[in-house]
DNA sequence: CATAATACCTCATTATACGATGCATCAAGA
DNA sequence: TCTTGATGCATCGTATAATGAGGTATTATG
């Protein structure tokens, strides 16, 4: 798990990388989802992934589709086709990130 | 420039990675070689930078020396002994973290 | 029968980067 | 000479987002 602090900023990026991968998600599954891409590195709160899940949802990038399973109910969210124009350069935006960061903290050889 | 909050968590490691490579630096400097290490795309605020600087030296990880240069004071920061035990696993966090973001964001190839 | 997993949710707390602001020196050009 | 931009330090209120703690309910497992 990485510090608390390091982790902001990713997590509506990660939702969105999910489902344009994905199609359709429910929020359990995603925190499982991540979880296994991140080696149990990346454990998402739920106390941080229905807040966010709901914003995306207001902000008309999400929509919802509810699906009983037995007497439970699961809540499906996919992008919007407006979402969906937006999430490119939201990844975009991380890959770089992920490089420029590499690149700062790559081990400099020490010249022997 | 990344998204205000991607950047969160990320500068005191920074600070650290600077001054482990470069003995000692000054804030001005570290925030020029920052912008040139990321390719302006990493621009370090002062409002950010010093109170961080602040805090890592009342935790014992820098100590200060200050220099005058003509009638202005530049003051210099480097590790204490005891920071320099502390800076690797910092580092190697940034470099995983780095690592996995990758690794989520990276496109999947479409299969044709 | 109890516990863990599944599945959703809210809200106060917390941490940290930023913008705005302030002060001062120094170099360069109009 | 004057003004602008760069150098160089600093403080402080604001904004943002993830978390922890709390809640409710169903289903599977031992």
């Amino acid at each position: 798990m990485y510090s608390r602090e390091l982790l902001k900023g990713i997590l509506k990026p990660i939702i969105l990388k999910l489902l344009s991968e994905n199609g359709k998600m429910y929020g359990y599954e995603m925190v499982q989802k991540v979880k296994e891409l991140s080696g149990d590195k990346i454990l998402i709160k739920e106390g941080s992934l229905y807040p966010a899940l709901h914003a995306l949802t207001s902000e008309g990038i999400l929509q919802t589709e509810s699906v009983s399973v037995g007497n439970r109910t699961r809540k499906y969210y996919k992008l919007t086709s407006s979402g969906n124009g937006q999430v490119q350069l939201a990844l975009d935006e991380l890959l770089d990130f992920a490089q420029t960061l590499k690149t700062i903290f790559e081990p400099k050889p020490v010249v022997s």
